[in-house]
DNA sequence: TAAACTCGTCAACATGGTTGTCGAAACAGT
DNA sequence: ACTGTTTCGACAACCATGTTGACGAGTTTA
């Protein structure tokens, strides 16, 4: 029994690694696809915010995040054009964040970029692999930290 | 043939929510055993200062950011007791990063944590299931080193 | 020795977060 | 119908972590 043991702390990183190479990849993506201000906290929040739209406040509890950082993010996205404020007529505090047409371009352009780089772990790790290694993720990460599970993400 | 694919922009979020946990559980450990103000980006500082020190330039160099803010996070950790600056006797620009005690001994128990954490993963999921996960993720991301530049998006 | 590089630091700024406060609007209970 | 409570968005101050650009001082190199 060979006993080749991985120091606990390279766990993290690899995960990590894993996460980023993701993350960049997209993002080199999406610049090249006319997108190139778009951040990952962009996209979290484009991804809160969904087709239907929600209010500042909906979006900072669906990231775990105050309304007042929710807000901010907003100010960012309606100033890179992705989203826009929509007073809402039916409650005169409440003010819907709602995508724009680059907003839910982004998000879908997003979603096809996520399915070629799945493919490509996929290839390179195999198919079977890389299922087991979803479901590996899914047996030890809490279930709560899920409700980003949103629909528009291909939807339209 | 099932296909019971996963849509791809899962597979990011698995990845993340692995690296959370294990990060949060880290921390909340650390808070227990007396030292409740080191943050994730703390961690990552003192690993690249390492037992034998570093100047602040190296110390931004291997964590992919620049000197400035390999000296202001230096700064912090100065202030919270983890590492002491020293004047190098040999080049009077340079000044060597050292961790103090209590840097060792935040290490230290990181170490004792992380094999705690992956003892706990190899429990729920198989020494030999997250081996593989980890042989996995090993062929998927590149050899490089990790860039840490992207604050704020993991609760840094 | 003069030029070029490197070190640490200062300054200004961006991003993404926090708390606290506050007025306006909506809601709930008497 | 009035009143107290809650919620909404906004403002302000602040923190942590990054970025460029500049610069004096020290070291290396040609």
């Amino acid at each position: 029994m060979p006993e080749s043991t991985t120091p606990g702390f390279v766990l993290p990183l690899l995960l990590f690694a894993g996460f980023r190479t993701i993350i960049d990849r997209l993002h080199a993506e999406l610049a090249e696809q006319g997108h190139p201000d778009i951040r990952p906290a962009h996209g979290f929040a484009l991804q809160a915010v969904g087709i239907d739209g929600a209010t500042a406040s909906e979006v900072g509890r669906r990231l775990g995040v105050s309304k007042q950082a929710a807000g901010k993010t907003t100010d960012r996205l309606v100033n890179l054009g992705y989203v826009e404020r929509v007073d809402d007529a039916e409650d005169g505090r409440r003010k819907l964040i709602r995508l724009t047409p680059r907003g839910v371009d982004v998000l879908s352009r997003s979603a096809l970029i996520f399915e070629d780089l799945h493919a490509e772990w996929a290839a390179t790790i195999g198919v079977r692999q890389l299922a087991d290694l979803e479901s590996a993720l899914r047996a030890v990460v809490p279930t709560d930290g899920f409700r980003l599970d949103v629909p528009g993400w291909f939807g339209i």
